[in-house]
DNA sequence: AACAAGTCTGAAACTTGTTCTAGATTAGCG
DNA sequence: CGCTAATCTAGAACAAGTTTCAGACTTGTT
């Protein structure tokens, strides 16, 4: 019932980096429909073409599967970020932007939302490790969109704040208890931090 | 699969009332041990001396249930937050220490906490207005602590930043991703808000 | 006190995440 | 090529949330 240390993942062959893909692929498709709920392990490794007891091998569990396909859609808009990053003048503006984007980018697709974001949140500590990948890659997308290189104590605890509020926004807007004008009204808020912050150095 | 509207609650009896104390306590008792997964609605029908089906008339899910346990407990604490009430000089610094006492509180029992937090940030549209009961108690207990009668849409925002924050916090907290002073100091860095606001003004 | 409506019980059934097993396939290696 | 270990498959089995149902019990009404 508990999870397994982690002795480094031997390296996998081209056969088996095919199934993963196209294990996330079908994962995402499913989610698109649906969302949480409609992800069932069955229909994923059916649509992947493969076993059940194979799509549990490369995921140990349905959240594990989700927050690795929600890293995975981390990892494209990090690099959609960099071609096009936020033009705004200071640090909260550029971050603010930058959520909005990832906002603008889930409201495309809110089942796929809801899935990985439900999925994060509720992940126990036997998916710590793949969760806090996702939250590193969080955190390098802000300090990417301030600018820092060598953030301060203070400056990571502001970004953790930022990180707080983006998921608990999405998760009461994916709820249906927040409008988007709010969630919008809460990034810019809590990203107000980052001048005080600033001023404060 | 989907929740039904929600046609006025009809009064309960008193053998009703005691029926569904006997659950909550039964629940939160079993939450006490193992968390969120030791809730099972068969233990906790058992352990209430109630039938599973009679369970699932109170509460028609598990998280419903969790999230009663939740509200139950902040009726609680705001009791005993009105009774002692915080008493720093500003806002901001009541708002943390009455954040951080609720920390405190969970801190004596960490199985109870998970139970009831995944809970409330995993439950899905179906249980939207018993999580919406226990986001006004919040906010209730929050703008109490700061002291106002009538917020404005911006003070309105910080307050929803502050419980974002933390929510979230004690999640990545309850996963062991982020260590009791992190959760402190998230909690007095998103104050801070409170005293931007109260500039701006 | 007798009836009707609503509630509760006990138990089985159903769903979906997860685990297990026996045999087929594949990969790496001498 | 032939061997061995690892991987994959199909399918059964198990666990816990949820639903269902027939019959017993309560409650409110007359």
């Amino acid at each position: 019932m508990t999870a397994e240390a982690r002795p480094a993942a031997p390296p996998l062959t081209e056969r088996q980096e095919a199934r993963r893909r196209g294990i996330l692929r079908a994962g995402a498709q499913l989610a698109g429909r649906g969302g949480f709920e409609a992800v069932q392990m069955r229909e994923v490794a059916d649509a992947a073409g493969v076993a059940l007891g194979t799509l549990y091998r490369y995921f140990p569990s349905k959240v594990h599967l989700l927050v690795a396909i929600m890293q995975d859609q981390l990892q494209h808009l990090q690099v959609t970020l960099r071609r096009r990053p936020p033009a705004g003048d200071d640090a909260a503006q550029r971050v603010a932007e930058t959520l909005m984007r990832a906002f603008r980018a889930l409201q495309r697709d809110p089942h796929l939302a809801d899935a990985m974001v439900r999925a994060l949140t509720f992940a126990d500590r036997g998916v710590s490790p793949e969760v806090d990948a996702v939250s590193r890659l969080t955190t390098a997308i802000v300090l990417d969109a301030m600018g820092l290189e060598e953030p301060t104590q203070e400056q990571l605890s502001v970004v953790r704040v930022i990180e707080h509020t983006w998921h608990s926004a999405l998760i009461t807007w994916l709820s249906g208890r927040e409008s988007i004008a709010q969630v919008k009204r809460d990034i810019e808020t809590v990203c107000g931090l980052i001048d005080l912050s600033a001023d404060t150095r």
